[in-house]
Order: C-alpha cells, then structure tokens, then sequence
DNA sequence: TTCATCCATCGATGATTGTCAATATGTACG
DNA sequence: CGTACATATTGACAATCATCGATGGATGAA
C-alpha cells in the first residue's frame, strides 16, 4: 500500500498500541504559525485539515450545518442546497469528517452531521494566535 | 481567456472603475464561518485563501517569514530550509502573495517576503469567530 | 562590458482532486 | 418476503496542482 504525505498514516507508525489521531487532534498541541517556524511534521498535519476546509462547497456544508436548528443537519437537507449530485455531496461530507471537523450520527435511515466547533476554534487559535 | 472559480476574476468583471480586491480583502467583510450560512459567493472568494494555506511547504514559508528577525525573510533564506527546487519555492512564494497572505519588497538584488498578519486575523475571525 | 548572483517564468510530467452515473448497503414499512 | 427511500462506495474522466530542469531578466561587482 502506498501512503502520501496528506495519508493521516504518513507520519509515523501506527501500531495497536496507539491512539490514531485525526488531523484535528493534532492541531491544539501546536504553537501559532506566526509564533515559532513550524517542523515539516507538524505542516504535515495541518495541511490536510485546512485543505478539507478549502472548497467552496464544503465550506457553505460546515456553514450550513453550524447555522441548522440544532447544530446539526441530515443529508437530505444539505443535498437541497446545492446543484451537486448527491455522491458529490456525500464525498464532501465524508473529507470533513475524516479530518475532524464534523460528526456523524445515523439515527434510522437518516445521517447528522455536526460541526466540531473545538475543531474550528483550535485551527483559529493556530492561524490567528500570537497576532 | 478562460477563468475558473478560483481566478480572483471570476467573480464580477474588473473594470479600470472597480478596485480589484485581492481574496484576503474580501474576507474582512463575512461573519464567521458558523454564524450564518455562506453564500456561494462568499465561499468562492474565501476558498483560494484557504487553499493557499493549505499546503505543507507554504505552511512552513509562512511561519518561517513571520519569525524571521525583522518579521521579513529573502527568498535565498527560505530556499535553504527545504529540500525543493527554487523554482518550486518561487512559485509557492507567488501562490501566497497572490491571494494577499505575503507581501513582497524588492531590494537591490534580493525579494523580501513579508506576513500580512492583519489578513491571518481576518481569517482567524472568519473560522473561529463566534464559537 | 562581462560575469556571477538572485529571483521569476516557461513547459512538461506525474499525482491529486471534484464530479458524475451506476451500483451497493442499510433501514423502515407493508 | 419485497419495495421504497437515504446514504455510501466504486470507477471513470477532465481539471488542477506540485514539482522539476531550462531559461530569462535584473542587479551589482570586476
């Protein structure tokens, strides 16, 4: 299997007796990027979860979703909102999840997803701290 | 001349009337990302920021020009802290002073790069704000 | 002027990405 | 059971991207 650099597998081994991170969870523990030069692991990391976040679509999806009642919205909802298919849709959802920044709860038929707004408020703090 | 979405000239044609806003200026004007739900527009100009952002080495050139002594660094500086060619360094150097992130001063024979800490704020704001 | 240095641009190439149609999976209801 | 609906996965394709070597333009020194 190969693996590249934006593979949440790329750095370092990941054995059973490792809690995996999702890229989210490796974003707290960094310094701002304005404070301290960041290590190329550490870029690394925080790559993924801002390249998830660079789309159009998928940055109205995280607002959308934030701004539904309930900080949390099925699928179906989102699909309506766009003039994407509905694989596309679910794709987008599916890269904002594996990063982190959202969950997902299936409850019957129907799929939640929610924003992980510590996830957001840390990846601020990463670009906008020490300013 | 084709355009695509991620063109500063996408949106609305430039004319010699209109100051043609770099994407950095267009996000002072958005509410947080997770206040209220993003129109098309407003994630079309957002997202070529992000995306400039997004990327490991211009991760690394941003934090290495921030804390760089006098807060600005010359390209042959950056050019020595990565294993890549200078013409791939000049072009993520571009990337970034394009959408507004670096600004560039030319001195004599050398470039200096420079962080637009005001449009990191901004951003900041629009991920993190209202959390 | 000639040469060396710093940086940008060009053209090409392999990798990644956004999108879709088709299909699969899972859940609820008769 | 079978049917209908909600979501995910697969496979394919065009577009974009990161990277390089080669080259060009500008500056300063000899």
């Amino acid at each position: 299997m190969i693996v590249n650099m934006y593979d949440r597998r790329y750095f370092g081994a990941v054995t059973k007796t490792h809690l995996e991170l999702s890229p989210v969870q490796t974003v707290a523990c960094c310094s701002p990027l304005t404070s301290t030069p960041l290590s190329s692991e550490q870029a690394g990391r925080i790559a993924p979860l801002l390249k998830a976040l660079a789309d159009p679509v998928r940055l109205r999806l995280l607002s959308l979703i934030a701004a539904h009642e309930g900080g949390e919205a099925c699928v179906c909802d989102l699909n309506d909102a766009f003039d994407l298919s509905q694989p596309t849709i679910s794709h987008h959802l599916k890269q904002l999840h594996e990063v982190g920044l959202l969950d997902r709860d299936k409850r019957g038929t129907w799929v939640y997803y929610s924003v992980r707004r510590d996830a957001l408020a840390d990846l601020a703090t990463l670009i906008g701290g020490g300013l």
